[in-house]
DNA sequence: ATCAGCATTCCGAAGCCGAGAGTGCTAACC
DNA sequence: GGTTAGCACTCTCGGCTTCGGAATGCTGAT
């Protein structure tokens, strides 16, 4: 909390070393091994003066007296803000991510083999979200009676989601086919919401006459049959078993797949996160104001769009000790790489 | 492995003693405990013989000499065995249930439900999977050029299975209508499987004369644009979170974690283990002959039939200490379920 | 400012002990 | 012969103590 004079040079250098080694061993480090690892011979116990300085700053935190430091979460804060970004992914890395998505082009397959790809190069958890919603354009529907009083609609949007439900109504095949065609005909290439609006606008409007299309059209609206909710979001989570090997409890490890199981909290997650404005990758540390489950986790995500429409978001989740360097990297490779991959079939 | 004498009234009692008093408690039990639960005032010394003997037969296990007796994997399939299975699920679980699966009625939602039911209240895993594949019939297809070279597929079937995929392909939106045309015209109704081998020889038998719709069918089978295969089936695994309260160690969670995300390694388990034929319910303990990491676990699982057609499977898995009269009344009355609210539909 | 030295604090591993639980065996009992 | 009491023995587990190591903070010298 307390702001402290700005962080001189000696300072910075110091910081980022206990962060990056306290990443790498996971255990406090303390001023002895700093100063072995220092390239410019500072002794212990200057060192130790600096220490103590960034403790008081709120960057540093022990776990008892006469423990090396850990880091603060404002200590990560501040070693992202200044890491350059300018690393690029290792030969393997990324002929593992060409492989995985080579040759897809449907924003659905793409988002599954992402999530799996970014928990296996960042050994954490991949997720990414496809939003089939309200942003994208109609390209078909499709209603089709399936049996007694249930009725399957598929809708199809144009970046190849496919959105199907099974409702309950009593429509005739010919009034769904005239519905379907109604549809197809007036609001291919509409984007979901401004379908939906504008139907809903109809309806009202020539409600009062008696029209057996409007009529069976009111029916499916009304059922959802063009859904273009949250429920069109899918979710891939992938990768939670490389939590276990954090130092938490049981009882946290728990709530923590719990919680990842919670497709619904996700999305809200990355929602709440991610702006879809920003450009590049984005690091939030201290995820737990958002779900208090995830204390001690951190989220490396970046919106997934194509031309300037943004079509999901990836993101990698791990403990606060993670390789922020690689997982940035990668993350944001595969964001470029989607939208290259994806562009070119508009 | 000794075969031993059969056992007699006695030793089932206690057995079964022993096997329910290690799942309620966890911890290996021993003579004098048993003797006070027992009604029958059986001294401990008595009760020490029979466990003996036990032993001697393969069903007990003891951790080191001098703590209490362990049940083996043979106790409990014989545990099992002699269940009476006529156990009813408790108000609370019906309406659990009821509430998460009522008006349901597409095959793939149905299992999305079902996994999740089945973890809540068994507090374990649920699994269900929805085979998509090649005994279903088929209802529809639609093919849609997406963009260039991109063409997008979805198959309906009548049970409501709705299956897309994105392929590279280059034919004209009239040219993938008319092969949308012949298929519908020619097939509705059909296996998946009928379908395909019957497509498969008249392409052989017509492949000499050039016709543009043989033409752009081949190259739409030939893309799997009609796939059956097994990447049709869907797999819901839910409450993974659930194992972590075993006492396994964190490496073998962690590969316990690993191995269940791997959907289709499930789908091989559970085809593995659950026989088409078999009417009711079936316990497998020891999984770890299919999958060595999933020692310690049994799973007790159903097919989902409608009518007289498997549709998929469903599936409890947990630890070999699971309350197995619970989890085995729950598969079966959701099996059962299935049938009866999918059946009123065909 | 930097650093060596030093007293001090604290954790964690190791070792020890005793309580408790359970067994197997033997001998007595019905 | 099945059943049981008694008993010696074994093993684990929790608590306690001890001890070494790792850091720290401070003081005073350079």
């Amino acid at each position: 909390m307390p702001a402290g004079p700005p962080i001189g040079e000696r300072e910075r250098e110091i910081l980022t070393a206990i962060v990056e080694t306290f990443i790498t061993t996971g255990e406090p480090v303390g001023s002895r091994t700093l100063a072995r690892a220092n390239r410019e011979g500072l002794s212990p116990a200057t060192i130790r003066n600096v220490m103590a300085d960034l403790a008081d700053a709120g960057f540093l935190e022990q776990p008892h007296t006469s423990a090396g430091r850990v880091p603060s979460s404002e200590a990560y804060r501040y070693y992202v803000e200044q890491l350059t970004g300018e690393a690029r992914l290792s030969n393997e890395d990324e002929t593992i991510i060409q492989d995985s998505l080579h040759g897809i082009s449907d924003v659905q397959e793409f988002m599954e083999r992402t999530s799996h790809v970014l928990s296996l190069i960042s050994h954490n958890v991949g997720v990414a979200v496809a939003i089939g919603g309200p942003k994208n354009a109609l390209e078909h529907v499709y209603f089709s009676r399936l049996g007694d009083q249930k009725v399957l609609a598929v809708v199809v949007t144009r970046s190849g989601i496919v959105r199907d439900r099974v409702l309950r109504l009593d429509l005739s095949q010919t009034d769904l086919d005239a519905a379907a065609r109604f549809i197809n005909e007036n609001f291919r290439g509409w984007t979901m919401d401004a379908m939906r609006t504008e139907l809903a606008r109809r309806l009202e409007q020539e409600r009062s006459e008696y029209d057996r299309l409007m009529a069976s059209l009111e029916q499916l609206y009304r059922q959802g049959a063009l859904a273009g909710d949250d429920a069109a979001q899918v979710v891939f989570v992938e990768g939670t078993a490389n939590l276990v090997t954090g130092e938490q409890d049981r009882q946290h490890l728990q709530e923590l797949l719990k919680a990842l199981e919670e497709k619904q909290k996700i999305v809200e997650l990355l929602g709440a996160y991610l702006d879809a404005k920003q450009e590049a990758v984005r690091v939030v540390i201290g995820l737990d104001q958002a779900l208090p489950s995830m204390r001690n986790l951190v989220l490396i995500g970046a919106p997934a769009r194509v031309g300037g429409e943004v079509m999901g978001s990836l993101a990698v989740i791990g403990p606060t000790r993670i390789d922020y360097q690689h997982a940035i990297t990668a993350v944001s490779y595969i964001a470029r790489l989607f939208d290259k991959v994806l562009n070119e079939s508009e």
